[in-house]
DNA sequence: ATTCCTGCAAACGATTTGCAAGTAA
DNA sequence: TTACTTGCAAATCGTTTGCAGGAAT
């Protein structure tokens, strides 16, 4: 359906162990150029889809479900299907990183290039850390680079279990 | 159903680059020993399912289907949801690895210490390639050790575009 | 005018669960 | 004997898809 030149990450320029300051999220007009490009058409759900990610507190993900609850309020005609083909359209094209968190459905977030982050998650309660690392991000822009393969996204999802859960009996 | 001590993964001894020697899958008799630690039980079930790993080519990984149908000659009647049930349970005591791939449903592989390896996949066409890294180990460690979780797995998930596809026009 | 997009409802496929019978400890 | 386990079949649940009407270019 969908495919693109995706805009892709240097690894090497993403030293700086804390935020180095630029942050560019897809914009609505970035969005529908690229979409045009493809001969793909900007509508008023993949422009509210986008927005509910540029309203989001940085570094949260919403899986398909709550994009759809969130959306609700102000497009309650916008239907799952809709936001279920429309995130994955926009993971393909970099707009959004695909979570492949533990818990058995995805969660997706805005794809901030500098924010790369990585995740720590629970596996009994799922509750999940996020923490950034330049060095897993060079590890994979290495691996990418061996096999010729155009980096897009590298995350290192870390599972284990969390202090109150070691300690509950069960 | 089931929970447990697990037996976390201790990163700062991992800091040999390369194989450190010893390789210890769980045995039958530990597993049993374990079990029986919380008050399970070993079945020829679990033990069944258990030996499909021990006798596969190091670095293999199959999914609740496979796993199955390699029971099938030997041991027809373990059933599927048997299966399902106990690489779960072998996932969260820490005897299984449960992958993530991108494909719509988990792999499992026997958790080796030095076999933890991570993939690169081509978003376009999903073809993946497995690599190994003791960095991005340390690094998901250093991140569960430093927020007191206690570290089950990691890996390394890097989203790219394979030459192939690269050079597809579409 | 073309195509692409949408909402709806039905389909899907992997995984989970309730239950009654079987079995390890 | 106790209560954990199993196989079976039905149920779940996130996600995908076919289709006919609607909309962007």
């Amino acid at each position: 359906m969908t495919d693109s030149i995706h805009p892709p990450i240097t690894a090497d320029e993403n030293q700086s162990p804390s935020v180095s300051g630029k942050v560019s999220p897809y914009s609505i007009p970035a969005l529908r150029a690229e979409l045009n490009d493809k001969g793909l058409r900007m509508t008023p759900q993949r422009e509210a889809i986008l927005n509910v990610f540029h309203t989001l507190p940085k570094g949260e993900h919403l899986s398909a479900e709550e994009i759809h609850h969130n959306l609700h309020s102000e497009h309650p005609s916008i239907s799952l299907s809709t936001v279920y083909r429309t995130v994955k359209m926009m993971a393909q094209m970099g707009v959004l990183r695909e979570l492949e968190l533990a818990e058995g459905h995805k969660h997706y977030e805005i794809n901030l290039r500098e924010s790369h982050h990585h995740h720590l998650t629970c596996v009994r309660c799922t509750k999940t850390i996020e923490f950034k690392s330049s060095s897993a991000l060079k590890v994979g822009a290495a691996a990418a680079e061996k096999e010729g393969f155009l980096l897009l996204d590298c995350q290192l999802v870390v599972h284990a279990i969390c202090p109150t859960c070691q300690r509950s009996i069960l």
